[in-house]
DNA sequence: CGCCTCTTTGAGCTCAATCAAGGTGTGTGG
DNA sequence: CCACACACCTTGATTGAGCTCAAAGAGGCG
């Protein structure tokens, strides 16, 4: 608990918590601690009996179900300030829709869901903000969806420019704020690895992009966005 | 609004209003008023001011968004009972994210934005049962998202099954209670109509599914299942 | 009767999947 | 410290599912 109230600065700012006092804040996270998990450690596993749901602080985790076809497909990348598995908690008996795998080191709240019962339920204001997490997801979703008949290289730079954090823009650089590896671009549009790594490959030959360790960075952003519009 | 009150009988069973008083429906559907539409009306125009939200009453109506590449992609199919544009209406100055067109003549309520913020807003029961509804539509897209790699005649015969009314079941038949053309599937797939009819064509043949006017039925429930999660 | 939507069938072509093989870096146990 | 496994990246060759293009028949409607 002691953890908790430490990572509180870091809460705070999240749209989900702005402009909320110190004390609220605590109490909306009563119960809860600090999960912290290594590069590709399990948080939630999918089926399994939801008796928290988390608000990532540091990191990513990306969200994932195994078709039944095998392959696993990236459903979301939560990032800091996102919440994972606060839709189903006011549901009776609520299993968890999906898998959420850490990328790199990362950290999260995970607020025990009696929490969500007693304390946020009863709060509208917060169950918008939570609604407004959701309406980006879904409209993520839809996207997703408007793409599936546009060619790979577009939706792959759709894919970079949606996870390219604006903050750290740098001119018309832009940067990748998680560790992504071409295999994760595949399995969150449904293609093969090795279609990604040539359309990716040709990129950084024509200088639009960088990868270094598993940092990407979008040093055209002009170039991408033509691309992911379709005007290539 | 005497219409309205006349179509307060068909409101009320539905999941949304469920149990609550006759008098309580009616005043959340404040300002209201049915719009009927023909077949391909637009209800909703995309990019539009959002003065209201619908609730479906009858028919159908099918979400649309038109994708930089020229071509529309549905987003979803509404059914009696399902809401439209609800999400967005706390937002500031809502815009509609979707075109919403009726398929076949169908009804809907249009209830005022000021209707929602002063009376659906302040309901946190109310707000919970909107986000099952959605959590509906997010599980139909991610597990749309989790067949982008399966082969064209899972995601169909996947689509068919969605969109099978359980309560037509007739020993292992089901009807789909929506009017809806090979060029919709295609659309709502991402994918060719051509595709969709030779897909179509050769279940028809085996005696899997039969076409009248735009009425699909499915006659094999069991061979569509296979095929569905790929067990052909 | 001409226009429009929906359906159908055929032929050719292309994008991206699959298969195969090799390279690199990191962690792990002997 | 070496060997081995494992995750990730890369490149090439082959193939096929599904797209595009083309052409045409069947209602429904003003």
């Amino acid at each position: 608990m002691n953890a908790l109230e430490s990572a509180l600065s870091e809460i705070m700012p999240f749209p989900l918590f702005a402009g909320y006092p110190r004390g609220m804040v605590l109490e909306l996270c009563a119960g809860g601690r600090i999960a912290t998990t290594d590069h590709r450690q399990v948080l939630f596993q999918m089926g399994e009996p939801a008796s928290a749901f988390a608000v990532v602080l540091s990191g990513a985790y990306k969200l994932t179900k195994h078709s039944p076809g095998g392959s696993d497909v990236i459903v979301h990348f939560s990032t800091p300030g996102d919440v994972i598995a606060a839709l189903i908690m006011p549901q009776a008996k609520p299993m968890l829709p999906v898998t959420a795998v850490s990328m790199g080191p990362s950290r999260a709240v995970l607020i025990p869901r009696e929490t969500y019962l007693k304390v946020w339920k009863s709060n509208p204001e917060l169950i918008f903000r939570i609604q407004n997490l959701l309406s980006t997801r879904m409209h993520l979703l839809q996207n997703h969806k408007m793409l599936t008949r546009a060619p790979l290289t577009q939706r792959v730079a759709d894919l970079l420019l949606n996870l390219a954090d604006e903050k750290t823009k740098q001119g018309s650089a832009l940067e990748l704020s998680l560790p992504l590896t071409r295999k994760e671009i595949a399995d969150s549009l449904g293609a093969s690895v090795e279609a990604v790594i040539r359309i990716m490959s040709d990129w950084s030959k024509l200088g639009y992009i960088s990868t270094t360790d598993q940092q990407i960075r979008v040093e055209r952003a002009d170039k991408i966005i033509d691309i992911s519009i379709g005007a290539d």
